[in-house]
DNA sequence: TCGCAAAAGGTCGGTGTTAG
DNA sequence: CTAACACCGACCTTTTGCGA
């Protein structure tokens, strides 16, 4: 929000002034003189973490003095002068069902692990990407082991996270359980929606190695088409309203939207955009009338299982 | 015109990369 | 070391389109 002037000089009687007010404010917050004591609040405020009757993820620790504040500022959007402290992110097992690789805009062959689905965090994951070729071999960009060093596998059973609370992460591969006979990733080194050759680029400067593997397709690949006419009509593009992700997809299988230019004349098309669109309203009512009444069913025996 | 459902848009916060 | 940015999955909000 906006204030013509500060409240008061600091972070913490600015909020009892809210309280004056006559906002809630939260009785967990102290002031602190040290790192102990902040470490201590963390632990106290931990310790009641369940019985709250509201979702957090961590505490966060602030400068108090509001002139403090501005003087210290932002780094790439990130005040100075606060930070979140979490708590650990909730964990779960499951197993890697396949290995799917998708074909950015770019070209980047980015794989990602399909998972049987399980409840981390209040939410069912199935999938979570692998980054790149190295990264499922269980080295980071500069050839150091993660996850112990172990890969990942098809078969494999893995420990999954929410990093940040959000993003699904593969945390461990618990080697004990992996399948004898499963094997490990064979990176395609062909763009699997083209069949153009897909290849890492060596970095002039450096002499090292690209971490993702590209299609070499370029335009006569579909992926690398479809995905760069999605970008084009994003919100950090040309910002199209109406035409997102899903409709240029349906214009492009419809052979209406081959290039950028082609979206400016659709109107010259109307009939047969009128029927592309029909066509899918009724595919989605013919699936929907299949999945009726067993869907929630499935999807709750899925949770069970997890437990 | 209204109510409903689906699609689209927007956002979050991690990882990972490149350029300078 | 900083800055910028792509990418990812899930959730929530807004918009759109349909039938009554």
């Amino acid at each position: 929000g906006y204030t013509s002037e500060d409240p008061a000089p600091t972070q913490y009687d600015s909020v009892q002034r809210f309280a004056e007010w006559g906002f809630k404010i939260s009785p967990l917050m102290v002031r602190a003189k040290s790192v102990e004591e902040l470490v201590a609040h963390y632990h106290l405020i931990e310790a009641q973490r369940s019985s709250l009757g509201y979702d957090i993820d961590g505490v966060v620790y602030k400068i108090d003095q509001l002139e403090l504040q501005r003087r210290w500022g932002f780094v790439t959007g990130e005040p100075r002068w606060a930070i979140a402290h979490k708590f650990p992110a909730e964990q779960a097992m499951t197993t890697v069902l396949r290995i799917d690789i998708q074909v950015g805009r770019t070209g980047t062959l980015a794989p990602v692990a399909r998972l049987a689905p399980v409840t981390v965090g209040g939410v069912v994951v199935e999938n979570v990407t692998l980054h790149n070729e190295d990264y499922i071999k269980g080295l980071d960009s500069n050839g150091q082991p993660i996850r112990d060093g172990y890969d990942v596998r098809i078969g494999d059973t893995v420990v999954i996270q929410r990093a940040g609370d959000v993003i699904p992460q593969i945390v461990s591969v618990v080697i004990d359980k992996r399948p004898p006979d499963a094997v490990p990733y064979e990176f395609p080194h062909k763009c699997p929606i083209c069949g153009s050759p897909a290849t890492r680029e060596i970095n002039e400067k450096t002499g090292k190695e690209d971490s993702r593997r590209r299609c070499t397709g370029e335009l006569i690949c579909p992926a690398q088409a479809v995905e760069g006419l999605r970008h084009f009509v994003s919100r950090g593009a040309m910002d199209i309203e109406g035409l997102g992700a899903e409709n240029i997809d349906l214009f492009f299988n419809a052979g209406l939207i081959k290039t950028a230019a082609d979206i400016f004349t659709l109107r010259d098309h109307r009939p047969a955009v009128t029927k592309a669109l029909a066509e899918r309203r009724e595919e989605q009512a013919r699936q929907r009338e299949a999945a009726s009444g067993k869907t929630r069913k499935n999807v709750r025996s899925v949770e069970e299982r997890n437990y």
